[in-house]
DNA sequence: TTGAAAGCGCTAACAC
DNA sequence: GTGTTAGCGCTTTCAA
């Protein structure tokens, strides 16, 4: 069985407490220092903390809940932040919940009874039914990309500003004299969904241009979806002359679709898609699109996690908002 | 703070034996099974798996070190891995170690610190001196994706055939007439990399032509490998006329170099390329390519793990060895 | 069936 | 600086 500290004390002739100093940075004789050091190496001594983490009432995990692990923007994400989480001795335990309000709330009482330190929630369920459990038991909770308005004041978030991202990139094609302009959202209850439509909105607006339904679609955020909302909005008697696109995955499944259907961009129609991610850089180049900051959105994730561990008196509940970049392509063009 | 068995105990008068049986699935009466219900409404009593774990020697926690999160191959296995797992009550922790030996080593040690029940890793230091101390420690390991030669016989492990993978389609080309095929491979001293390799050499030989290094290049494994692969196989003075890539990543990076080089697939050069990644499905859905069942190898992965952790007496080490596919495209075709 | 009590490996007063 | 000791919340003999 494994060696204990009560080995290394029998080993050592030092007492438990002696033990424990030196290993959580106490001032310890050096001799005795030297002492359990070979202790340790001899019993092959590795610190239990499932035992310390009874005692100290704190795990050092860290539950992080997403819709779907296959996603590259998610991953960028996780990867980033669990890479600084780690670092702080922090261990993550990721729950994908398959998009499932069902599993998700699941998940979260599954990371409550492990007792993790935090909870860290790509959010499904847009009522935040799911965490009342977790807010319930004082375990701090950091909403990522998608804020739920009942839970203001009780958690941390990190999100982007998706008015102005998507605001940014309508105003861009009025002011090249696009006014058809078609959009291509997620699913309806979705927080990024409504935040993204209310920029269009605006920016339509502000450019005197009554907006319209027809041209809006709701693609669920996937490349079957953007590739069948593309198509749609392709039947309109008065076709688009441009499109916004609001993720990575229906993106792609737009610019399939209009290459299927032998449309040129930007000569027959302009675009602007979303999300930048690693591995296309190349293949998509040439594409305007909205770049939101992955690396940044895991970095400020952990470190906002990371501060609220900290201050176990008074958990401060912060909103962090990142800005994105409109990158500039070749798939806009004014219209003539 | 959290309500605890002892609080159970108290409200409901019963000993602590049994509310602990009761939550262990014991036989307890029925109308004190229903007095331990109304307690553990009332006190929100959520069990705490962290002492649990002290009495039991067991966390139901799996360690997972990988090279990468943002890579989708291995994503689509953890997240069906995860799903299998987590269904049976045991989390996941994971692991990135940027493909980073130390790192990797390091991960290995933190997991072990927190008394993993097993590890699954897809291992990055092929001499695999980072599991040593999980070995030592009778912790059960589980390799995905690569073997490593020196633990046989010590850790399970589910991989893919790759030496017939290779084989089947390099043997396609060579049926179809090419002779000059040109390979790419990962980096050199990764277990994937050289049975592809394998593979190849046996193909062309059975099919008497003799190898030359001349049409090999190593790529890492990332798109951009891929690319400068292809860009230095053009510029060969006898021109490979069938190219076969050996993974995802560098099977975009080739096709991307092709278009660049404006060079027609299968016109000019036949392509059989590796892994297909649901997202893109219909992105490249002409190309030829081997499949490999990611989903099948999480799974298998989770069921072998849960088979480790059942047999704690006499665990047996097993290879699971799963096929791949040969999906015809269109970017292959005979030689003229 | 139920309860009392010991102990899993560690930390943290407290006294020396 | 170091040792003694009492738990952290749970499971599990062992008796009743």
């Amino acid at each position: 069985m494994a060696a204990t500290m009560k080995d290394l004390s029998r080993e050592t002739g030092l007492g438990l407490a002696t033990i424990s100093k030196y290993f959580n940075g106490g001032t310890v004789r050096k001799k005795n220092q030297a002492l359990i050091e070979s202790a340790v190496k001899k019993l092959h001594y590795i610190p239990n903390e499932v035992a310390r983490s009874l005692k100290t009432r704190q795990t050092r995990v860290i539950g992080v809940v997403i819709p779907e692990l296959s996603n590259a923007f998610i991953t960028s994400i996780i990867s980033s932040m669990e890479d600084i989480l780690r670092k702080h001795d922090y261990a993550v335990i990721v729950c994908d919940c398959r998009s499932d309000p069902k599993q998700e709330k699941e998940a979260v009482e599954f990371l409550l009874h492990r007792r993790v330190d935090g909870l860290i929630n790509m959010a499904t369920d847009p009522s935040g039914a799911h965490l009342r459990a977790a807010l319930s038991a004082g375990v701090p909770v950091l909403l990522v990309d998608r804020l739920i308005d009942r839970l203001r004041g009780k958690v941390s978030a990190v999100v982007i500003d998706n008015i102005s991202a998507s605001h940014q990139a309508v105003r861009k094609l009025t002011e090249l004299g696009h006014s058809r302009i078609g959009l291509v959202l997620g699913s309806p209850n979705l927080y990024t969904t409504s935040q993204r439509l209310t920029g269009y909105l605006n920016a339509l607006t502000e450019s005197g241009i009554t907006p319209s339904d027809e041209y809006i679609r709701y693609g669920d955020y996937t490349m079957e979806g953007g590739y069948q909302a593309v198509l749609s909005l392709l039947c309109l008697k008065e076709r688009p002359t441009a499109l916004f696109v609001t993720n990575f995955e229906m993106t792609l499944g737009a610019m399939l679709a209009l290459q299927h259907k032998g449309i040129r961009v930007p000569d027959d129609l302009s675009v602007i898609g979303f999300d930048k991610i690693e591995l296309f850089g190349e293949i998509f180049s040439d594409l305007t699109l909205i770049r939101q900051p992955q690396q940044s959105i895991g970095k400020e994730t952990a470190l906002l996690m990371l501060d609220m561990l900290g201050n176990h008196d008074g958990i401060s509940h912060r909103i962090v908002t990142l800005s994105t970049e409109l990158t500039e392509g070749k798939s806009v063009r004014a219209l003539k």
